[in-house]
DNA sequence: CAGACGATTGCCT
DNA sequence: GGCAATCGTCTGT
């Protein structure tokens, strides 16, 4: 058990369902807070549970990558609800995103930081010479540190084998804090400004990101 | 087809 | 605190 760990799970291999992510995409977010992200790779179970997370909310949110409508990019958000949309940024970054919504309208939920949970010698090994704080607390350090990549875009949590997203730990309305997203200047200000971004308060393994000012 | 830039990170001063 | 890394995606010519 890592230092800073919040509290008990639910190990009870209940996946969430499809309809869980057929919803508006901020409810998803906001429902997000508190489950656990599993990576199934060679019989292992690597594990977290999500700390932080972000609502990329269609394509009137340029935020999000479907404001510039359906490309072979955005082609998995368009799609299905409950598959992982998986992108790669800044030339180095794999960044995993759940689908939400009904099928043919586009939306996301950004993962954006997890407290590790099971097989966390394998996380560190993932990410050598980096202390605990730094294993998962950021979108691309979470794909780096679960071995998630673009051969994992299209997968679906509900019913694929790599991937899935569990019940885990009831996190009480009152402790999930929300606030605008990080790493977004480039959005008009009714977005930069939108408190899409979701955490829970106090948690050690929320990223560090500055949100963008006004 | 060239150019700009990114839902970030880690190293440096 | 600043800034380089590094390449896929999208835009406009």
């Amino acid at each position: 058990m890592l230092p800073g760990m919040t509290g008990p799970i639910c190990l009870e291999n209940s996946r969430l369902s499809r309809e869980f992510f057929a919803r508006p995409t901020l409810e998803v977010a906001r429902d997000l807070i508190g489950r656990l992200l599993v990576r199934s790779q060679g019989g292992r179970r690597r594990s977290g549970i999500i700390v932080e997370c972000e609502a990329y909310v269609g394509e009137a949110d340029t935020a999000c990558h479907a404001s510039r409508g359906l490309t072979p990019r955005t082609r998995i958000m368009y799609g299905p609800p409950g598959h992982a949309y998986v992108y790669f940024t800044y030339g180095m970054h794999w960044m995993l995103n759940a689908v939400t919504e009904p099928d043919g309208i586009p939306g996301a939920v950004l993962l954006r930081a997890l407290e590790p949970v099971e097989d966390i010698d394998g996380i560190r090994a993932a990410r050598q010479g980096r202390s605990d704080r730094e294993l998962t607390s950021g979108p691309a350090r979470l794909c780096a540190a679960f071995s998630i990549d673009g051969s994992l875009n299209g997968t679906d949590f509900v019913l694929g084998t790599d991937l899935a997203i569990e019940e885990g730990r009831r996190v009480p309305r009152t402790a999930i804090a929300r606030g605008p997203r990080i790493g977004i200047g480039y959005a008009a200000p009714k977005d930069r400004r939108a408190p899409w971004r979701f955490w829970i308060e106090g948690n050690p393994f929320v990223s560090r990101g500055q949100p963008p000012g006004n």
